[in-house]
DNA sequence: ACGGTTCAGTGAACCGCTTCACCAACCGGA
DNA sequence: TCCGGTTGGTGAAGCGGTTCACTGAACCGT
């Protein structure tokens, strides 16, 4: 049995002074420099370190941020948690990652919970960004909403979809496409539903033949979604996946079919996640700069855990990453 | 301002009971169900609920289960913490992830913090197993490892190493590749490190010529390593990659280089990754089944956090997949 | 010598829940 | 009728910190 740690009261005791004293000399407060110095050595002689559960009750607070991620499952949450856990280490705190594996009720439960813990912020890419709860947890701690979807928040990162929809169909276009299949998938994280709205209006203003497919989620629905999409006689001569991971379904798909990318179908992606430039033919995306996000996220919640009550919002803008998985049509 | 939480106190007051008697009654316990029932009324109208941080600093426990990364920049992690997420959510519990960045400091903290956190177990795959507070640590909670590194844990799922090595050097054997590379990198965190020992007495059993590399970590430090050993005059006819992300880098240097895979190199991984089946060529690897042992590894700390007591050794043992970037070498 | 400020430190009341020891009432059995 | 054993419940002491209100001493200028 491990020796029970030591209390507070024990270097009290230890020091002569009160439970008090020693609580704010090890918090550097109030305090002379010597009994500080005394504090410690008599704390570091009993191995005390101060428990972060009775802390944490006492005081209200603890130091770490929250992660909610509504499915890790989704590549760019996890491009987005590995970011955020090494961001977060340079300011000295540490990120407590959930995942709500898709489930709506489980990320209001995990929303709570995390609260309950006590963190000092929480950042969310939400699952359901309508549900009642987020205004409540808005406002009883600092939130940082990666994507705009959530009211109230202490700050967000959004992203400039229209830019990125422009970005993408005015590339096939160039490229001589006149029919292309938008495929998104059921809880795509990446961008905010209403990207839908700018895709009509890009393809209106660029005279695009657009279909909308929504695929499920995960690889394998992606892959299934875009091979009805590919063997169908009317099969578009471009796909724009609104995220990298939906693509990779696309390429699947092609392989399946024998079809060739970009020979017989040409593909976008939409993140620029790490693995697109090791396919082949390379994944032409819409660069999102994930590291310029999480940077983002990072200062947002650091500042607003610290106190800071300005909410701002960050808008991020994408890039076109070319690669070749788009061809130029004759 | 939200109104403040509802205390147990309150309820007890609502009810005409003690706190003592709310308390029991919600975990139900030593009451009456018609007490049962009054009770859980007037939780329901109050909207209470217990709070988790004064329960666990009372009772010393929380049904969290704690998930301690080494590096979650790591594909096999990734889809390590994925797993055990959406594992430990049929068992009703749910994990806290936290991330050691690949700093075996900031591993040892966090290892402490969530033993801080009184977690009910935790699930480890270390960076450092070595290190000594793991003893330590096993004796004051369940702990769950990865890999066979840490002694004294409550249960461990460990890999059959020495077949994999075999079903993957016995492959390129049977192809006829006499001489070939082992890559690996610093904090290849799948295999445990003795992994290097089978290779060599394989190899001299199947008579290869063998050249061990290490790679720094990460897909760059991969690329960096396989692009010098490819371009080296004397480079082997096969690269045996001990985790599907080392080999990705080999076929990003193999690109960089002009070189075709499996054309002018072979390349063998380890784990099988969902991605690797998209890769073109796909690439042979050794499937380890992540599958299977997320499933022991949650049902291990399960049991252990229910508090069985009996240690358990789950040997896994990996199956050959191939999929074209290993030639036949004429 | 005196009121007025700091400075260092103390005591006790929490934070919100669990748990242990104890008790009253009720039961059936002898 | 009395006794031992359940049942349903109570009170108070924690769990291990933080914080608020307060005190005693030292220091200030006059």
């Amino acid at each position: 049995m491990p020796r029970k740690r030591a209390t507070i009261r024990e270097v009290a005791q230890a020091t002569g002074l009160s439970p008090a004293a020693v609580s704010y000399a090890l918090r550097g407060l109030q305090v002379s420099e010597e009994t500080k110095e005394r504090v410690r050595a008599a704390a570091a002689e009993l191995g005390y370190e101060a428990d972060p559960i009775a802390r944490a009750l006492a005081s209200g607070r603890t130091g770490m941020i929250g992660l909610l991620c509504g499915s890790l499952e989704d590549l760019w949450q996890q491009s987005l948690a590995v970011g955020i856990s090494r961001g977060l280490r340079e300011k000295d705190r540490y990120a407590l990652i959930l995942d709500a594996v898709g489930d709506p009720a489980r990320e209001r439960a995990l929303a709570q919970q995390l609260r309950d813990q006590r963190v000092d912020g929480m950042i969310v890419q939400p699952l359901d960004p309508s549900a009642g709860f987020w205004k409540e947890l808005c406002e009883s701690l600092p939130v940082v909403a990666i994507g705009d979807s959530l009211a109230g928040t202490a700050g967000e990162v959004v992203f400039d979809n229209r830019r990125g929809v422009t970005l993408a169909l005015e590339h096939l276009r160039a490229l001589g496409h006149r029919s292309v299949a938008v495929l998104t998938s059921t809880r795509d994280s990446t961008p905010d539903r209403p990207a839908d709205v700018h895709v009509t209006a890009e393809a209106e203003r660029l005279s695009l033949d657009i279909e909308v497919v929504t695929a499920p989620h995960g690889l394998a629905g992606a892959t299934a979604a875009a091979r009805d999409l590919l063997a169908a006689e009317s099969a578009p001569s471009a796909v724009f996946c609104f995220a990298d991971s939906i693509a990779y379904g696309v390429y699947a798909a092609a392989q399946d079919l024998g079809l060739s990318i970009p020979g017989d179908v040409s593909v976008m992606g939409y993140d620029d996640h790490p693995m697109s430039g090791l396919l082949t033919p390379g994944l032409s995306t819409v660069d999102w700069d994930i590291d310029g996000i999480v940077r983002a996220a990072v200062r947002l919640i650091a500042a607003a855990a610290d106190g800071a009550t300005r909410r701002r919002r960050i808008i991020q803008t994408p890039t076109l990453r070319e690669r070749g998985s788009v061809a130029r049509l004759s």
